[in-house]
DNA sequence: GCCTAGGTCCCGTCT
DNA sequence: AGACGGGGCCTAGGC
């Protein structure tokens, strides 16, 4: 780890390499302008923001508000690092697509160098998967003697969320939304019948599964005959829990309540 | 501006207050563990990271690599700290959605403070915005004799991008896309159509402005007879620049080459 | 490489 | 407030 506080400009340059030649992560807060060029353009004048370049490849120039960096550069870029005109040049450059990130500093408050040991595993509870995943392991969830046949299925360009039978040999097409399902849920929905069939005598079931509905939506919905039928993550959650627990006994059972050995 | 290499739980937490209360950024590099609450849940165990506090009251917790943070807060977010079983604990709370974001750190490497100085403007040259400029402009790009009408004209389901009519008093509705134009575009221009009529023994001309064109797209414009008008990003920044310079040697020869006033 | 869809998307804008 | 669309969106998964 290094620290410095208001370096040289040469002093800075020669950490910067070291670090980034090193693959560690610098932060610094400098006095800057920032341009950028690629999928489109931008520029912006003199300021005092904080520059993050991580050891993979990516850049964050951030000013003293907004959750959004004003400027930055995804994993993958090169970087180069010079001195001209008194000023230190960071260029962030990212092959594909081709885009360029320079930063032009004049003032260096402070720059310092980490490498940071960070192995843990990051795990985000829910989301449309763990939905999903409900319904799968569960279709009674969404109603009694439903089958499902396949999930993700491709369909003309896009994957329809889970597909399956109900008790009747209707074909169940079912949109999954985490969050309150607006126009555009209906509209994908919609665009996926196009490409599916019944069996013979048979209906095609659109369903959208989700906490619940925006409000625009239902007179589409009834024109389209789509079913709503409502679901929310902590519902999924809890049944995945369940579901979780009896595979538990059911294989205790089954080893005849030896403990199961790690994998 | 303050910096603290390897302060103490109470040091640190001292510093975090006095900069939180006076809305300045604190930067800390520290081994912690993060969990996040709210539209969904996430938990991370120990490693170590770095953590952006920034006075609008938003978070960002990154790890060593991925242009992403971990886990953040966006603006609006409400800090509380305290020490706890020999850790500093950092509450972000946003009030609307009810999210909390719980950082609770055990070792700090580092921790600073800065006041950031930037009154700048970001400018952004982009986009989909330069092109409809560019084509207010000098519809010729289009075609010649295009007469523009109207632009971000409200039609039942959204906003159509530029409206005119053509020399042979044909009405033309475009739709830009500074990307190459894929199946949305179309889709989109269809559904336009829709609610737009011609001219007594006129048609409507639905025309798509774009670099390029995706490649599953041909049939559906072909059928729907869709034109296409290849303009690029570039082409539309040339126009403007050429127009600009033009408006300025007009304006020139109005004040009689006097020097035009900085505002 | 392109295309599709999701995200704790974030963000502005309008009703 | 909710709803809708755009973003240099980013990112993951298929093909």
């Amino acid at each position: 780890m290094v620290v410095l506080v208001s370096p040289g400009l040469d002093e800075a340059r020669l950490e910067l390499g070291k670090a980034l030649e090193a693959r560690m992560m610098v932060t610094m807060v400098a006095n800057c302008t920032v341009s950028y060029s690629g999928r489109t353009g931008s520029d912006i004048g003199e300021g005092e923001r904080l520059i993050v370049l991580k050891g993979d490849g990516c850049v964050l120039v951030h000013r003293g508000r907004d959750y959004q960096p004003v400027n930055w550069q995804p994993s993958g870029c090169v970087f180069q690092t010079r001195i001209e005109g008194g000023r230190l040049l960071v260029k962030a450059v990212r092959p594909s697509p081709l885009e360029t990130l320079t930063i032009e500093m004049d003032r260096i408050e402070f720059l310092s160098t980490f490498n940071l040991k960070d192995e843990a595993e990051f795990i985000l509870h829910s989301s449309e998967e763990e939905m999903q995943k409900a319904i799968l392991a569960e279709p009674d969830l969404i109603e009694q003697g439903l089958r499902v046949i396949d999930f993700e299925k491709k369909v003309a360009p896009g994957f329809v969320d889970v597909y399956g039978v109900d008790s009747q040999g209707n074909t169940v097409v079912i949109e999954i939304k985490k969050d309150p399902a607006g126009a555009a849920a209906v509209k994908q929905l919609v665009e996926y019948l196009k490409y599916l069939s019944p069996a013979e005598g048979k209906k095609v079931r659109p369903i959208i599964v989700a906490p619940s509905l925006a409000k625009g939506v239902l007179p589409t919905m009834e024109k389209m005959k789509i079913e709503f039928k409502p679901l929310t993550l902590q519902k999924s959650l809890e049944t995945l829990q369940k579901r979780m627990k009896s595979d538990q006994k059911a294989l205790k059972g089954w080893l005849g309540d030896a403990p199961s050995e790690k994998s």
